[in-house]
DNA sequence: GTCTATACCTAGATAGAC
DNA sequence: GTCTATCTAGGTATAGAC
């Protein structure tokens, strides 16, 4: 056992677990060394700090958005919102996580990432030139649509996606 | 002047600049006094602890939720969300501060009675006896209201108003 | 290469003098 | 009504033993 680098796995594992049960800001070092049975200077050997063990933790999300943003082609606003869905459905865990506690955004300086993540998406929705108007809409459509994922966490994926994705299809064509 | 208790409000001026502007978790009781001139200790015989003085900052807030949940009686939709756009608007930079550090509605108490005003809000908009589809449909509807509050909370009132509520109407009857 | 012991800082909070 | 002094708990980080 403990092939070496196990441990880093481990504390990463824990460190999830306590980070989502209890909120980022209400988990110590301590906490987490203390579950494991070592101590607390030895989580310094895995990670810098323990910003960078809450950047590991959320990094398959970052990871998965900065695709999606990259990848994705304009194309049908009902495609567009369900793949989306499915994305954010997938990592909803974290997402509670950060919705939780906001202000590791801002610790993490994902600020700026996130706003253009959600600008791209509105983009691809609505287009380049679209009036403020259809960008209030796209902004209901995309806000709203994220509220389901973390309000409705333990439902059925079809259930809420089929629902959140045709109310956020008409909040984007509203009036038109 | 400082007529007795002038240091009351004064603090509690200060502390709503400062936690708007970095944020509650950002802001300690030492920067508080500090600003203010006075020591961390005196801040003690006007308020009970960090958190009463936080409390009272988002009084205002959570006193005009509560009356509008308790006076409001079923009605048009369209008066529902724009009565609900009016009054979070104008405690817009406390739901900055407070979406910014979302951890603060548990540090509070204040999940519950969050949940309650949505909850009553959802209803008198669809009904008691509303199917998923439609709750699902009205989450969209108020998250993505929310949402606008906050990201557009320097543009005009009635810009914003117009284009969130007439989205979040769609959204809240897509498909019938 | 892995962890322990330890140092040091800042936070919120209290006691008691003035 | 405000201050000095101090407490406790927690945080991050380093030096060095094994």
């Amino acid at each position: 056992m403990a092939r070496p680098s196990d441990t880093k796995a481990r504390i990463q594992e824990v460190a999830r677990e306590l980070f989502l049960r209890q909120g980022v800001t209400n988990t110590s070092l301590r906490q987490i060394s203390e579950r494991l049975g070592i101590t607390k200077p030895a989580l310094y050997y895995h990670f810098d700090s323990r910003e960078a063990l809450l950047r590991s933790v959320i990094q398959p999300l970052t990871d998965d958005l900065e695709a999606f943003a990259a990848a994705r082609r304009p194309g049908p606003p009902e495609d567009l919102l369900a793949d989306y869905f499915d994305l954010a459905w997938q990592h909803r865990d974290v997402l509670m996580m950060i919705v939780a506690d906001l202000s590791i955004l801002s610790e993490l300086d994902l600020v700026g990432r996130m706003l253009s993540w959600r600008e791209t998406l509105v983009t691809l929705l609505i287009g380049p030139t679209a009036p403020q108007r259809a960008r209030i809409h796209a902004t209901v459509a995309v806000g709203g649509l994220s509220d389901c994922i973390v309000e409705y966490a333990q439902l059925p994926a079809e259930d809420v996606k089929k629902a959140a994705v045709e109310a956020a299809l008409a909040a984007l064509h509203a009036g038109s």
